[in-house]
DNA sequence: GTCTTCCCTGATCGAATGTTCAGGGAAACA
DNA sequence: TGTTTCCCTGAACATTCGATCAGGGAAGAC
């Protein structure tokens, strides 16, 4: 049974890792499940058979990816629990920034989503999107109460720190062709934009 | 001669656009050329007889995109050109703010290109981005030095530039679906979280 | 009038798409 | 030793993909 389920799980999880590089760089609609199958070495018919459709590897793929960002979100809530609201807000930008930059694929797949509406969108924002949100939009409201962070639509806010967060890494093969550059930035260059963004005064050391 | 050529022209533009429609929210690989001539209300190999192939009719897209924007970029260059260098940029900020609110498949069709080297990556780059890229990589470099706008990797600070400018407009989609809100957010208040990124003062009234 | 040019359609091509299905074959259970 | 369970493959399905081609048909040139 052990040997068994290690293989199978691999075999899963790879077909998921696979999958969302395809759905990231190329979207659902443009992703093939041969090319995908073809990615993992497996035959396409297997990913039929662990996942009863593409849309519902798609679903498997967001759900993967948002299980694990959720744990780390709540951990470094955690870690600042006796923080300033600015500086829990900071803490979980700079774990946003930390993600995009190992998973640049995250941000890809979430940028890919959100620009039509779709029943896989739909999902997306009731299963995982809201919750978060809807925490974090209340951070940044309190923050402005507070004057802690600068005022403006908590909305736009967020999806800017998003979009800084993300964008640097996520369009790194234009960057790449553009400049040369193979390195993305430190997370600590895009961290300190988004303390600018919010105009939260660095704390004295 | 007058009739036949305005006819042939809107059923070429009207091509055009639907193209941009399908290639911002599917991507290149997911559109479908039958999609895009269902759209038109017109046969599918009208397509191909305008453009010789799927990838000749996305060039020509981004053609159509990129001359439009560029002229409108040197207009707005021209009428800031005796301000200082970050109201310069600020002025091209708001521009770019205001193209995607007008426009948002401009980012969305950025966005999804970016993301992955190909060859339309390389032809785009090339073609288009280079030269926009390289003049306000330029000028935030002189503001920096004059001490003007903040510090930091100078193509960081552009690509989070047209982060925020792009990003709550072409996920309105998303946003829409987890607020409810219809009207995105009004260009000044973008332009203004971008004047906080760069920490440009607010000009005296 | 005829001829040419140009916009456009319909039929059709081979290739690729997502999905279904029958069955193989090894490990776990009896 | 059967028997069952579960991971996996290969063949096949109808549909859709981008692309090609022959031809219609109206407008301008002559």
């Amino acid at each position: 049974m052990k040997a068994r389920t290690r293989v199978a799980g691999t075999a899963r999880s790879r077909i998921i890792r696979a999958a969302r590089a395809r759905f990231a760089s190329v979207g659902f609609e443009g992703a093939s499940t041969r090319q995908i199958a073809e990615d993992v070495g497996v035959a396409q018919s297997l990913l039929l058979y662990h996942f009863a459709s593409k849309e519902s590897l798609w679903k498997a793929v967001m759900d993967d990816l948002f299980v694990s960002a959720r744990a780390r979100l709540d951990e470094a809530e955690r870690a600042s629990r006796d923080a300033t609201i600015p500086e829990r807000l900071m803490a979980v930008a700079r774990l946003i920034v930390q993600l995009a930059a190992e998973q640049p694929d995250i941000h890809r797949l979430m940028t890919i989503e959100g620009r039509s509406e779709s029943g896989r969108l739909r999902w997306l924002v009731e299963r995982h999107l809201r919750p978060i949100h809807e925490k974090y939009i209340a951070w940044i409201r309190r923050g402005q109460r507070a004057r802690l962070i600068r005022s403006g639509d908590p909305v736009l806010l967020y999806y800017s720190i998003l979009a800084i967060a993300g964008t640097t890494y996520s369009l790194a093969p234009e960057i790449k062709l553009l400049t040369g550059t193979t390195s993305p930035p430190a997370p600590a260059a895009v961290e300190a934009l988004i303390r600018s963004l919010l105009q939260i005064e660095t704390e004295a050391p």
